[in-house]
DNA sequence: TACGACATACCAACCAGTTGGTATGTGTGT
DNA sequence: ACACACATACCAACTGGTTGGTATGTCGTA
C-alpha cells in the first residue's frame, strides 16, 4: 500500500470526524503513518487532497453499491426497497463511520473551494443517478398519476439521507436515520402502489 | 448596537458562508467592524462565540417563526402547509442567506466541540417541537391508520430541510429545496387525508 | 474613582508549504 | 553483465505567515 493510498484512506475517516477545515495536513500524515514530505509529493496542496478525497469517496462508495445485493430482485420496486434496507444495514453506532464525506465537505467548503464543492457534489449526484433506472421502471409499473419523476425521487432519496446524517450528528447515533428511511419507505409505498 | 450584537449578527452571515472552522476571529471582527479587544471582552474564546452564535440563531429564527402568518389558519393541516409555504418564501438566490447555521455548525464540529454541538442541535430540535402541536391536531383529525406520530413527522420535516440545504450548496441555488418541500407536502397529503 | 466597554500592541503556537537529501528502481548503451 | 543517467517515492528539518489569545491602556459614565 503506497503512501498515497494510505493518505486517501485515512482522509475518509479523519475528515468525516473532524471536518475538512479542522483537519490539518499533519493530522492526515499522522493518521496515515507517513511524513509531510510524502504528502506533498503526491498532492500539490491540501485542497488538492480534498478534491482527490472526494473522488476517492465516489469510487469507494460506487464500488460498494455496485457490488451490493440489492440489485438482485426482479421487481424494480423491490430493488428500491432493498436499496433502503441496504442503506440501513450500513448504519453503525459510530457516527463518523456511516455519515457521508461528500455531504460533510460540501456543506463546509461550498463557498470557499469550488474545486472541492464540484467533486463532492458530483459523487452525490452520480450516486443518485444509479437509482434512476429502478425508479423509472417502478414508476412505469406502479406509479400513481401524480407520481413525480424518477430523477426527482432519486434526488429526494439522497436529500433525506443527507438530512438524516446531519440530525444523527446531533443525536450521536443512527436511530434518526432509520426513522427517516422509514418515512421515505412509507412515502414511496404511497406513491408506487402494487395492484393486488 | 453594541459590539456583542454586531459580532453575533455578523457571525450568522460569516459562519454560514465560510463554515465555523474556517472562520477566524479576525474575520468576525472585520465583518462586525470591531476590534479583537472587543471580541475577547464579550467572548472568552472562539468556542464561546460559537455556542453564543448557535443560541442567537435559535432566538433569531424562533422569533421569525413565532411571528409569522402561518399560524393563522384554523385548520391544523392548513397551518402545516402554510408553514411549508413560509419556508419556501424564505428562500433566496444566495445560498448562505437561506441555509441553516445550526445544521452547518452541527455537521462540522459534532465530534470536536460538544458545547457547540449541543447548542446547535438544541436550536433544531426546539424548532421541530414548535410543529408538534399542529401535527398532533392534524393527525387526530385526518391521520390515516398507519400515520406516524407528530414528533416523528416534525423531526422528519427538519431532516428534509437540512438535507435540501446540503444539496442546495452543491447546486448553488434554492431550486432543490423547493423540490424537496414539494415531496414533503405530497407525503403529508397522502398521510393526512381530509374527508371530502 | 471605579467599572464596563472598548482599542492597540503584541506573543507563542500552529500550520501549509518548501528545501535538500536518501533510497530504490528502471531503462539504455556497451 | 555493468555502469550511467534519470525518475519515483519518500523523509526530516525548516520557514514565514496566520491564528487564537493576552496584556495593557484609554475613554465615557455612574
Amino acid at each position: 500500500m503506497t503512501a498515497k493510498d494510505k493518505l486517501l484512506s485515512a482522509s475518509l475517516a479523519v475528515i468525516r470526524t473532524k471536518g475538512y477545515a479542522a483537519t490539518t495536513v499533519d493530522d492526515l500524515c499522522a493518521a496515515a503513518g507517513v511524513t509531510k514530505g510524502a504528502f506533498f509529493h503526491h498532492f500539490k496542496s491540501k485542497e488538492d487532497l480534498g478534491v482527490a478525497a472526494a473522488q476517492y469517496w465516489g469510487e469507494h462508495t460506487g464500488g460498494l453499491f455496485a457490488g451490493a445485493e440489492y440489485h438482485r430482485p426482479a421487481d424494480p420496486l423491490d430493488r428500491i426497497l432493498a436499496y433502503l434496507d441496504f442503506r440501513e444495514s450500513l448504519l453503525s453506532a459510530e457516527v463518523p463511520a456511516f455519515t457521508c464525506l461528500a455531504g460533510t465537505m460540501l456543506q463546509e467548503v461550498y463557498a470557499t473551494t469550488p474545486t472541492i464543492r464540484e467533486a463532492a457534489f458530483l459523487s452525490i449526484t452520480d450516486h443518485a443517478q444509479t437509482l434512476e433506472h429502478d425508479y423509472d421502471q417502478a414508476i412505469a409499473l406502479y406509479g400513481r398519476p401524480d407520481c413525480p419523476n424518477a430523477q426527482s425521487l432519486a434526488l429526494h432519496t439522497q436529500t433525506v439521507l443527507q438530512g438524516a446524517f446531519v440530525l444523527a450528528k446531533g443525536y450521536g447515533g443512527p436511530e434518526v436515520v432509520r426513522e427517516s428511511i422509514a418515512h421515505l419507505r412509507r412515502y414511496l409505498m404511497l406513491l408506487l402502489v402494487r395492484p393486488n
